[in-house]
DNA sequence: TCTGATCTTTACGTTCACGTAAGCTTTAGC
DNA sequence: GCTAAAGCTTACGTGAACGTAAAGATCAGA
């Protein structure tokens, strides 16, 4: 049960001639492949809006991704797996992180007023540091279960070499 | 939505004479108020089977519990929340737990040859190590994210003084 | 003993995060 | 241009993890 990604690819993985890596020329089915989930699942994603759009879709016409799309989608799995948040939150935490995209857009423009992009920082920087607190408090807590388990170990290790010293002092 | 502890403790806490600590005397919204979470919970954790039957109920009555039983379910939900397992899975990585506190029973006993405490002991350091292997591996990522968001901050802060710096050299 | 808060079981409802099927269209290779 | 594979939308189905309502039993305090 679950066996979401099949290896065997019938047809050809697409020549993509234009070889510049940023045209689309990836359909779902090979994103999903690659990011190691389903169709399903990226365009459900796309509909409660976790994942922004298919870029350039006219409109009728299948999905074209690039491998930017891919590692992007990878991410939001990462960060689901590890968060353990729901979707709607990983929502809002990613919308930060769009955010802080634009902030960089913004900040490579010359006609941007310096007190407006230090508004921008400042925001992006509040983003982050409620995406890291959240981060760390959870890898703080993850860490405390972990050394608690160490110490267990090293307890039942050691009634258990006590036992092999009795047992055979040849 | 969703406020499961209502603060209002109407009827006072149960003063609780033999205040032996291990007489079972808190009834279930005690035990969901003091793991602040709600009956319903603690009644569908019993009904899966992650958690025991309240200790040595009398058909059609109440469940009683004892402090140790909230223990036991703050660390369930500990799990549950740091480990992002479905609870079926963290059945039965508990019920490892519970083999281990078998061990720790039969190796108080005295007859037990040791042959047998020493599979004990194997068996249960075969438990401890799936655990620890799920929670160091956790672990590891979400070091690695709080890292990689960390860099990020870091350059944004560097960015912001940048543009200070350039602003206002008074 | 009585009373109201709390608990009991039973059972249906709900939300999330997709799975799956149907019917049709687009796409890629020949 | 034809065809099979893959994709499209729409919509209903599903499993997990509880929420909620009903109808009655139990419990603690006066």
């Amino acid at each position: 049960m679950s066996a979401p990604a099949g290896t065997a690819s019938k047809r050809s993985p697409r020549p993509s001639m234009e070889a510049g890596a940023d045209t689309p020329s990836l359909r779902i089915g090979d994103v999903a492949r690659l990011a190691e989930t389903t169709p399903r699942t990226i365009r459900y994603y796309e509909e409660i809006g976790l994942l922004p759009p298919a870029p350039a879709r006219p409109s009728g016409r299948h999905r074209l991704y690039t491998q930017a799309e891919v590692e992007r989608l990878r991410e939001v799995m990462r960060l689901r797996n590890l968060l353990g948040v729901s979707l709607e939150e990983l929502k809002t935490l990613l919308t930060a992180e769009e955010a802080r995209a634009e902030v960089r857009a913004q900040l490579s423009r010359e006609d941007v007023e310096q007190e407006r992009r230090a508004e921008l920082l400042q925001e992006a920087l509040g983003h982050i540091d409620r995406q890291l607190e959240l981060v760390r408090h959870r890898s703080a807590e993850l860490q405390r279960l972990e050394q608690e388990l160490c110490e267990t170990r090293k307890r039942a290790r050691r009634k258990l070499r006590e036992l092999d010293a009795r047992d055979e002092p040849s």
